[in-house]
DNA sequence: ATAGCTCTGTGTCTTTAGAACACTATCAAA
DNA sequence: TTTGATAGTGTTCTAAAGACACAGAGCTAT
């Protein structure tokens, strides 16, 4: 049996992606300098893996650690391992310094991407984040180390996939509207759609449970609300059905 | 400046693919025990990686010794983790032996797929393989550590990005027939394509030049030669387009 | 030379999915 | 009761996918 031991090698990230019914947003935690002069840098969470933990479970440890929630979903973007990827900026190596016990070594990083229901909690501090909070996707135009760039390939992959699963309903409430749907599509394609060939398809896909019930409390007419059938999709991607793009 | 120096905790493996015009192949190189009553070992080719090189450069590096080929066509599978993926079996652990220096240490592998043009040159023995050669991925059903996870992870990434960019040329020659690449549409898929359909698309498509030059040396009407129309291409997949599935 | 084999190359019809498009209904708040 | 906001609903046109069968060219063996 291996000792517990961090590896100073290999880390895992974190590109966590929440909904507010507007927009898109990602989790990102602080690494702001104490000294004024050195500007802020945020990150997406990460830590070092222990030699006795797979992949997964590395992730799954810092998502619980900073969310507190467990069983989400959580899908790996790959590795990034620019052997000089968290060395290049002044800034990022003053932080490293203060995190790290081996400040200079090589890490690879492998990424995951994992989508929450925003409104279940809020980030909490942790051993790796003095602080952290939601921030818009599209306003982020710069990150720590290669964090930027994970976050793109995040991005990529998630419309990649959302066009072969249905996963997006991990980004919403467990009732929903279709209208919320339709704008999670919308905000995750960074396209309009139309709203009637939209809800056509959808309802024609038999993956969603009409739950007779009404919205409360909104100043308008109020929408039917939903739920996704698992059961429904298991039987669709048996058959083979792998179209959920709009 | 860091010292060129094999990082003992992450390897890159590479699947390579190739295609004989009537089958898949996978490069496998040869772990086999001098003891006799250890069973052969095939395994994916791989090394650890230099902490000088990037992850690409790593697999790029094992695949030129291997096959002595550059600027083949190369896409990262993904990071494969478990803390025992290298040494639950006996006979993994006695390769290991014989070619790490820390043979107990935990590796991290990062898993790319390659597609080459078979006929154009023979498996070399290597600093990691004694010797190597052409499998039809049909017939494996067993590889050292876990390599076989990781040859059907190739496998379904090259299943799902050969839907939506035309990747396939690289296992053909540069000069092919239509019914080389249908057959290996077919091939790929595993499953039967209507001729004529496959025909009226990829035609369409308008991503083929015509060579108006015949096949020779068949002993049967000889058919039309084509190549990959890479401008044509580009323009395609500029205007967003992205089914190249049949 | 010719019969036979093997692969090439071609068109139509039907079905299905995608795209474009505008108005009425319902509820809450003022 | 009027106003504002969003919900909810069908049809038509177009494009792509799927199903399907036979004649022709070139080689080979006799």
């Amino acid at each position: 049996m291996k000792k517990k031991e961090l590896n100073p090698n290999v880390s895992v990230d974190c590109v966590i992606f929440g909904f507010d019914l507007e927009q898109l947003y990602v989790l990102l935690i602080d690494g702001g300098s104490t000294e004024s002069h050195i500007p802020t840098r945020m990150a997406v969470p990460g830590d070092l893996i222990y030699d006795t933990e797979t992949l997964d479970e590395a992730a799954r440890r810092v998502l619980k650690e900073l969310t507190g929630i467990e069983n989400i979903y959580l899908e790996q973007i790959g590795a990034f391992g620019d052997p000089d990827r968290i060395g290049k900026k002044a800034s990022d190596r003053k932080w490293l310094e203060s995190i790290r016990a081996m400040p200079e070594a090589r890490v690879i990083t492998v990424a995951y991407y994992s989508l929450v229901r925003m409104p279940n909690f809020n980030p909490k501090a942790s051993s790796f984040a003095k602080s952290a909070g939601w921030a818009p996707v599209k306003e982020v135009h710069d990150l720590a180390f290669d964090h930027y760039n994970i976050l793109q390939s995040g991005l990529e992959q998630l419309k990649r996939k959302i066009k072969i699963q249905p996963i997006g309903f991990n980004l919403l409430p467990e009732k929903f509207t279709l209208s919320q749907l339709h704008k999670l599509y919308e905000c995750i394609y960074d396209k309009e759609l139309d709203k009637r060939n939209f809800r056509r398809k959808i309802l024609n896909l038999n993956i969603l449970t009409n739950l007779d019930e009404k919205q409360i409390g909104v100043p308008h007419k109020p929408s039917q609300l939903f739920k996704f059938n698992e059961e429904n999709y298991k039987k669709l991607s048996e058959e083979g059905f792998d179209n959920f793009g709009f």
